[in-house]
DNA sequence: GTGAAAGCGCTAACAC
DNA sequence: GTGTTAGCGCTTTCAC
């Protein structure tokens, strides 16, 4: 066999001097075969470094042992954890991901799907970066989908979002727990699913303390923008100067917040405790000071998404919703000890009801 | 021909009535036909929305259209817009990109080459977060292989970077013209060689013009973070109370820095004008002020490696390091009207020396 | 238990 | 000009 070349069955069998056939039962543990030919045979495989060629073991099964991941815009700070996640859930499953990015035009999107049935992918994975429906990537798709971080308009498609309406009583109830009783909430646009989420989780711990929200009695909701914390801060300042917490739709407006409040002689935690979503490190972990915030688990997201494929692909779909559980992380600007809380016990469960 | 499924080129033939290499000639432009039967069979492959398989073709050819992405350390916010780049690039060329997630792991590495090379890749992109050499992925690769924002220690293997020094030129005339003379250089460590090539860029552009750093005389290497960007406007404050300019080895550092100042009572850009570098939106674009800043161009730069990978693969390779040009972006942070400067004409090209 | 052979979808060389 | 055929590397019957 030729020194600088990947090994194929031919150059295994002959090395162990068994036929092709032999060869593919003993790699791939069918059929059956006599211990010792099998070692032989494994032994010559392993010499030769031989791994089967995706390319024809696939145009053999009519599929191609790698999934497509078609981002609906682009790659941002909330698609990258959850495509490391699912890399990672997939490629232990020798199974490799094709990247697409379908920068929200969906005749992009559908040249996409295309190529990837084309390249006979096993599923397709589909993200986003808002959680509100989209209208699906393609009518009857041959092979299994599953949208993360984005949801499908058709409730037979599988859809996974982070649990915002839990990650918003975490932070609620955090809140309340440390004996804060006039909280505001300053958030990005009601237009957004997650930011109505977060604040109906929040609104629903207050209630069910006895408390109404601050400064003003609604949600703020406004833009995912440190400049409108800022504004925010000084409206929530003006409508209830004894506000005592804020809870931050993101980290960007809680470090506008923070500011804001900074610079109107407030100190955060022991005059206005602060809390954040994301956990968006270069805004939650170094800000001043280190910001409380949640964590949508994006990874797991990400991972969990993947498993999920991986079912649907061995013949095991789910469809629906399905929402994970965030995690609070507990920093100083809420003057907690540093803490996670929130997460279920094993990584990638859903979150409970 | 079954309706949920993709048509094969013997489906195009059936419908057509010719053989399949018939079809195989007038699909792909070879062979002698008449002109009367290719647009016949071109009718027949448009109508089943034919396309031929990469698997199929691949496994005759020994290659699978597609191309291999590595990250050395993950992707993270310099990846991205390196890896969409190349994606672009690639996409329009028929070619997907496989994903792999390195995370600085050699052996995950090493996992990852097998397989791209088990699965035929034409070529291989290596991506990084910073440009110091490291070592190259494999010895004696089959297929070619591009290094991006990341360099091979292999002078024979073909790496991209951003030219850093001439950023820090950018920086540092700027400032010059705008009539600064007393410009100091807050920067990350100096184990790093763009943090190296950004002051020496700067350095070259004062000594020029007469002109010696403020604040010491020397760069200010620290970390890359807000923090140590406030720490070191204190510092410079201290040392040289008249700066009337920072150059800032990041947006991130720039922030600290303008935090720092304004609470100092500076104003910016009046008092003293700031540069940033990286011109990461969250930091550059939305600061108080905006920042002029330094943008390396990143998207450019993996369209250009992926140019380079797929000329490589055509049988034209390059090697060596290639440096690419930076752009400044001017905004309030420096006084001047907000306007792009520093680009060559041409998007993509190399830097002039 | 093991080998021989068919065939996945396609391209390229060669007949006619 | 067009059809026929071999074969890319593998899995999977089916003989032996």
């Amino acid at each position: 066999m030729p020194e600088n070349k990947v090994a194929t069955i031919a150059d295994v069998a002959a090395l162990a001097g068994v036929s092709i056939g032999t060869v593919s039962k003993a790699v791939n543990g069918t059929g059956r075969l006599r211990a010792q030919t099998r070692d032989r045979v494994l032994a010559a495989a392993d010499q030769l470094s031989f791994q089967p060629s995706p390319l024809a073991r696939g145009l053999l099964a009519g599929r191609s042992f790698a999934v497509g991941l078609i981002t609906t815009d682009s790659f941002g700070r909330f698609t990258i954890p959850v495509m490391l996640g699912a890399e990672d859930a997939l490629g232990t499953g020798q199974i490799s991901v094709l990247l697409c990015d379908g920068r929200g035009d969906p005749i992009r999107e559908n040249h996409y799907v295309r190529t990837l049935l084309s390249r006979k992918v096993d599923g397709i994975l589909i993200t986003g970066r808002r959680t509100d429906p989209r209208s699906p990537i393609a009518p009857r798709l041959p092979v299994p989908a599953v949208y993360v971080m984005t949801q499908s308009q058709d409730p037979d498609d599988l859809s996974l979002i982070p649990d915002d309406t839990h990650g918003g009583v975490l932070a609620a109830r955090h809140l309340v727990a440390a004996g804060r009783t006039r909280i505001a909430h300053v958030t990005g646009p009601e237009r957004f699913l997650s930011a109505r989420q977060r604040a109906a989780g929040a609104a629903k711990v207050l209630a069910e303390a006895g408390l109404a929200l601050a400064g003003g009695g609604e949600a703020h909701f406004g833009e995912w923008s440190e400049e409108w914390g800022r504004q925010a801060a000084h409206a929530v300042l003006r409508h209830q100067p004894a506000v005592d917490a804020i809870f931050c739709g993101s980290d960007q407006i809680a470090r506008g917040v923070a500011d804001a409040l900074r610079e109107a002689g407030r100190r955060i935690p022991d005059d206005i405790a602060l809390v954040g979503y994301d956990n968006w490190d270069v805004f939650a972990a170094t800000g001043r000071p280190p910001l409380t915030t949640v964590d949508m688990r994006l990874k797991s997201l990400g991972q969990h998404a993947a498993r999920r494929l991986l079912e649907a692909i061995g013949g095991q779909p789910s469809r629906g919703l399905e929402q994970l559980a965030c995690q609070l992380v507990i920093r100083e600007s809420t003057g907690g000890n540093p803490s996670a809380l929130g997460a279920p016990a094993t990584p990638g469960a859903p979150a409970a009801p």
